[in-house]
RNA sequence: GGCCACGUGGCGGAGUGGUUACGCAACGGUCUGCAAAACCGUGUACCCCGGUUCAAUUCCGGGCGUGGCCUCCA
C-alpha cells in the first residue's frame, strides 16, 4: 500500500518513503511542562499517534522509531514555579506525569522515547560547541547566537525572506546579535535560576537546540519525519532545521514536515479572557477518552476544527453504536484495509470514519472491532455506556413486566405512562416478536 | 502592513475537471395497539465576480469573510 504525506516543506502530498523501511523514524514537538495541557495541545498528540499506528500497521511495530520530547527546561516553567512556590523540579514532574497519564487516556500509545532536555545537556552544549566552530554561531555578551547567516537557505520551511521577516519584526532586537533574526542557543542563568556549566559560563539552553539535539541522538542526522502544531513552523521548526543542517553540513533534518491545524472552541478562538478555556483534564471529567479522541478524527488533521459539544454527542453516539455490536473488548487489532488505505492518504480520518461506518453497515463486526482497537478505541468507552451501567436492571424488568401486564389487559394508556417512566430513566424499550428487550438510549 | 491556510447541503465533514462521500438531524415507508429501535428509501450543496475549458464546486485571477504565523504559543 502507498503512503503519501502533506509535506509542509514542499507543499503538496508526496509520496512516502522511508530512508530504512526497518526502522522509521518520526519525531513530535512535545509539551513545555509549565502547565496542563489544553485541548488544542490534544489535537498533535492523538494525529500522530495516528500515524504512529499506521507506520507499525505498514512497516511492523519493530520497525517505527517515535520520539516525542518533553521540554522541562524553560522561562514560562521557572515563571511558574516561582509563582507556585513548588521546586521546579516538582512542577517539571508532576506536569509531564499528568501530560503522559492524559496522553494514555486519548488512547495513544507510548512513544518509544519521551527524552527530556535535562538529561540530554552534553548533547545540546557539544552540538552547540560544533556549531561554533563551524561559523554558524557566536557568543555575545554570555550568551550564544545562531547566526542565520550561514545559513543560506533559512526561511526554506516557512517560505520566508529575511527581509520580510525583519520587515514584520514585532520586538526590539538585542543590540548584541549581529542580524536581527540571530537566535538564542544558550542564555545566562542566574543563582536563582536552572543553570549548567557550559565553555561560556553557568546558563541555560535557547528554545530550539533541545530538539536538535535530541533527534541527532535518538534517530539519527536525518530522520523520515518531523511533526507538530502549524504555529512551530516558524520559528521552532526553521531554526531546528538551521541548527542542526549547519551541524550536519547541509543534510537534511527530516524528509517530510507535517503540521496538525489549530482547533477553536464553538467557533471562536479558545483563550482565557472568552472563558472558553479547557485543559485536557476538564474534558476528560466530563467525557470518556476515546469519544474525544474519536472527535478529534473527525477533522482532517490539517484543517482548522471546531470543538464544540454537538461534535462530542455525536462522537458518543457512533462510537456508542459501533461498540454495541461489535466486541470492542475482544482480542486481536488489525485495520482493516478499506481503513489502512483511508489513513495511508495524508491521515484521512473522516474517510477513516466513513469506512468504519461502512464496516459496521455491512454487518462485519469482527473486522470493525479488530479495526477499532488497531486505532486505539479498545473499551468502547461512551457516555450512552456509563449511563447504561448506572441503569438499575431490577427496576427495568419490574418496569417491564408491569407494561407487559397493561398491555395484555389492553390498558395502553398505563403501558404508554410506564414507557415514559422508563424513557425518563434513559431506557428504550423494543418491542419484538418474541417480547421487549431494551437498551440505553444513545 | 507582510506571508500562509481555509470558505461544501439544516449541522458536522471528505472529495472530485463531467459519475452516490460519510455521519447527525429531517422526511416517507415496513414493522408496531401506538411508539421506539431496526431495516428500506428520500437531499440534487459546493462564498461572490471574472477567466481557461466542450464541461469548474474542483484549475487561474480578483473580491469578500474566517483563522493562523511574523522571536519562545499545538
Amino acid at each position: 500500500m502507498k503512503l503519501t504525506l502533506y509535506d509542509t516543506a514542499a507543499r503538496e502530498k508526496r509520496l512516502f518513503v522511508p530512508i530504512d523501511p526497518r526502522n522509521v523514524r518520526l519525531y513530535v514537538c512535545g509539551p513545555t511542562v509549565y502547565d496542563f495541557a489544553h485541548i488544542g495541545n490534544a489535537r498533535p498528540v492523538i494525529v500522530f499517534d495516528v500515524l504512529f499506528r499506521l507506520l507499525r500497521h505498514l512497516y511492523g511495530e519493530a520497525h517505527v522509531t517515535y520520539v516525542r520530547n518533553i521540554t522541562d527546561v524553560d522561562d514560562k516553567i521557572n515563571a511558574r514555579a516561582a509563582e507556585r512556590g513548588i521546586s521546579i523540579r516538582q512542577l517539571t514532574e508532576e506536569t509531564a506525569r499528568i501530560y503522559q497519564e492524559d496522553a494514555r487516556a486519548l488512547g495513544c500509545l507510548d512513544p518509544t522515547h519521551q527524552p527530556r532536555v535535562t538529561d540530554h545537556m552534553g548533547e545540546i552544549i557539544a552540538m552547540i560547541d560544533r556549531l561554533i566552530a563551524l561559523g554558524a554561531a557566536y557568543v555575545a555578551e554570555g550568551h550564544v547566537l545562531f547566526s542565520i547567516e550561514a545559513k543560506a537557505d533559512y526561511g526554506k520551511l516557512a517560505r520566508r525572506s529575511l527581509d520580510e521577516m525583519i520587515a514584520g519584526a514585532r520586538v526590539d532586537v538585542a543590540p548584541y546579535k549581529k542580524n536581527p533574526m540571530d537566535f538564542v542557543l544558550w542564555k545566562p542563568s542566574t543563582k536563582e535560576l536552572p543553570g549548567w556549566e557550559s565553555p561560556w559560563g553557568r546558563g541555560r539552553p535557547g528554545w530550539h537546540i533541545e530538539c536538535s539535539a535530541m533527534s541527532e541522538k535518538l534517530l539519527g542526522d536525518t530522520f523520515d519525519i518531523h511533526g507538530g502544531g502549524i504555529d512551530l513552523v516558524f520559528p521552532h521548526h526553521e531554526n531546528e532545521i538551521a541548527q542542526s543542517e549547519c551541524a550536519h553540513r547541509g543534510r537534511p533534518l527530516a524528509n517530510y514536515w507535517m503540521h496538525n491545524g489549530f482547533l477553536q472552541v464553538e467557533g471562536e478562538k479558545m483563550s482565557k479572557s472568552l472563558g472558553n478555556f479547557f485543559t485536557i483534564r476538564d474534558v476528560l471529567k466530563d467525557w470518556p477518552g476515546e469519544v474525544v479522541r474519536l472527535n478529534m478524527l473527525r477533522s482532517h488533521y490539517r484543517q482548522p476544527i471546531d470543538w464544540t459539544l454537538k461534535g462530542l454527542q455525536e462522537s458518543d453516539r457512533a462510537l456508542a453504536t459501533w461498540a454495541g455490536d461489535a466486541d470492542i473488548a475482544g482480542s486481536g487489532s488489525q485495520l482493516a484495509p478499506t481503513i489502512a488505505e483511508a489513513l495511508s492518504d495524508d491521515l484521512n480520518t473522516p474517510a477513516m470514519i466513513a469506512g468504519l461506518h461502512a464496516l459496521h453497515g455491512e454487518g462485519d463486526h469482527a473486522r470493525l472491532a479488530s479495526s477499532l482497537r488497531a486505532l486505539g478505541f479498545e473499551k468502547g468507552d461512551t457516555l450512552s455506556r456509563r449511563r447504561a451501567q448506572a441503569i438499575d436492571a431490577a427496576v427495568v424488568e419490574t418496569l417491564l413486566a408491569a407494561r407487559a401486564a397493561a398491555r395484555k389487559a389492553k390498558d395502553f394508556k398505563e403501558a404508554d405512562r410506564i414507557r415514559a417512566e422508563l424513557d425518563a430513566l434513559g431506557v428504550e424499550i423494543k418491542d419484538g416478536p418474541a417480547g421487549t428487550t431494551w437498551d440505553v438510549k444513545i
